[in-house]
DNA sequence: TTTTGAGTTGTTCGA
DNA sequence: GTCGAACAACTCAAA
């Protein structure tokens, strides 16, 4: 128990007790730090959190409190309005200053800079510190003073920048004379009321410590074959980091440290595809109406088909095409979706069924535990080939050609699609070209068993160039 | 200001 | 089966 006054240390991504400058700043300014969650999801923009990504937020909370818990400090969860809360727990702790990481998505800027400017006046002590990315939106220019469109030299200018490193967690925590009351986590009903989620808690470990186990396990054994497993859906070879990147249980400066750290091949390409993460924060910071928008302004009158029946078809996993329906079933029942499977799902959406990439964006929002609203909006435009550094517009994936190359023996599809699990590698990828009596003996009856295709792969293509042709006028 | 080199992730076609 | 060319210019970033 201590009598110093007390700072509110306000949590949002940045779910751990290590690399976090707020809390640091609190105790070396001899406050009193309070942690405090506010669940505030209809002030998110433009949507609140999905299924997926609440069903995770609940575990990495619960572990957070724990480990404050541990240090002898707390977590105050508390949910309304964010700043009628923290107005609540100012009057009750008395706090004499408000500490926080910046979140650059556009909903939260304006929003958290009138709470700065609002506490200021009110004779709060008020900052903000760097959040979750290597380096700021902001602080990031070209040389004629724009903002980058283009990854590679964005990375290569970063790449020559001195950056933080991580800070290690405080040791202990002292405590307030009096905490404030706090909701239990169980409370914001995070889980759901039907429980859908057993897939997506056996496959993950939410918590800091399992991220941790993660990023040691691979930068041991699989780092060094980075650059050629990383492609490979049935095979373990990405980091799979993203979730505990995206709610701060793990810093991006504790993974470039610790990546830089073990070295040698594979590292430079794995810091590459943080650094993507660092793009995507970048145009989101200064594209601001890109996750409702085309970046190119000459999709704005795109003629996306409308066809409610095939989006569904290819959400719930039933379009037909072996890999992308894998894709789609590994997303629903573990939340996830394989970085090569997002690109071979995303094109066939997009191109195959001519689908405004905004659909995708929006299912993906929902189901993925690793939902980020700068990453999924770079990641739909990209591959809807309207955004920066877009895919050209001819580059359709051809699910069958992927299939073959990154799953050549079906293992990914087998997995997730076990309707075809009796059908030989040869015939995986395109069940509709096999052979009646391969398919009778796999057990597989094309329109009973599993699908024919939704669309046919060769006339779809020669659609969807003609319409984006088109549009260049 | 003008110029120049370059740009995540692909497919198809024809020799 | 393997390989190179074509696909389409356009924009970006830096010199």
């Amino acid at each position: 128990m201590s009598d110093k006054p007390v700072a509110l240390v306000w949590f949002r991504r940045d779910l751990r007790a290590s690399d976090h400058a707020p809390l640091l700043a609190a105790l070396e300014r001899g406050f009193v730090p309070v942690p405090v969650f506010v669940w505030a999801p209809d002030e998110e923009a433009p949507r609140a959190p999905g299924g997926a990504s609440r069903r995770w937020l609940h575990a990495a909370l619960q572990d957070v409190s724990a480990t404050l818990t541990a240090l002898g400090s707390r977590l105050i969860v508390r949910q309304g309005p964010t700043r009628e809360t923290l107005a609540t727990l100012i009057a009750e702790t008395g706090a004499k200053a408000v500490y926080w990481h910046r979140v650059y998505e556009p909903a939260f800027m304006s929003r958290d800079a009138a709470l700065k400017e609002a506490w200021r006046a009110a004779g709060l002590e008020a900052e903000s510190f760097a959040g979750d990315c290597l380096i700021e939106p902001q602080s990031v220019k070209t040389k004629a003073g724009t903002p980058f469109k283009v990854f590679t030299p964005f990375w290569n200018h970063v790449l020559t920048l001195d950056l933080p490193a991580a800070k290690p967690a405080p040791t202990a925590l002292p405590a307030p004379a009096v905490w404030p009351g706090s909701d239990p986590v169980a409370s914001l009903g995070l889980c759901p009321s039907i429980p859908w989620d057993t897939g997506i808690a056996a496959a993950w470990d939410m918590t800091r410590a399992g991220g941790d186990k993660r990023l040691r396990g691979f930068l041991k054994t699989t780092l060094p074959h980075y650059a050629d497993r990383r492609d490979l859906p049935w095979d373990d070879g990405t980091s799979r980091l993203s979730p505990y990147l995206h709610f701060g249980q793990l810093s991006p400066r504790e993974v470039r440290d610790a990546a830089l750290k073990t070295g040698g091949p594979g590292a430079a390409k794995f810091l590459s595809e943080i650094g993507w993460r660092e793009f995507g924060r970048h145009l989101l910071y200064h594209f601001p109406k890109t996750p409702a928008e085309p970046m190119d302004a000459g999709f704005a009158n795109f003629p996306w088909a409308d066809n409610p029946a095939l989006a569904e078809a290819w959400r719930r996993g039933r379009t037909g095409v072996p890999i992308v329906d894998a894709g789609l079933r590994e997303l629903w029942s573990t939340g996830f979706m394989h970085n090569r499977v997002r690109m071979i799902a995303g094109s066939f959406l997009v191109k195959n069924l001519l689908t405004d990439w905004r659909a995708g964006a929006a299912w993906f929002w929902d189901t993925l535990v690793d939902a980020d609203l700068a990453q999924n909006t770079l990641g739909w435009q990209w591959i809807g080939g309207c955004g920066a550094d877009a895919a050209p517009y001819f580059r359709v994936f051809n699910p069958v050609l992927q299939g073959g190359k990154f799953d050549a023996d079906g293992d990914y599809v087998k997995r997730y699609v076990p309707e075809l699990a009796g059908l030989p590698a040869k015939w995986i990828h395109r069940p509709w070209e096999a052979p009646e009596e391969v398919l009778a003996r796999a057990g597989v009856s094309l329109g009973e068993t599993y699908p024919e295709p939704v669309v046919g792969l060769a006339l779809s293509r020669v659609r969807a160039l003609d319409a984006y042709q088109r549009r260049r006028g």
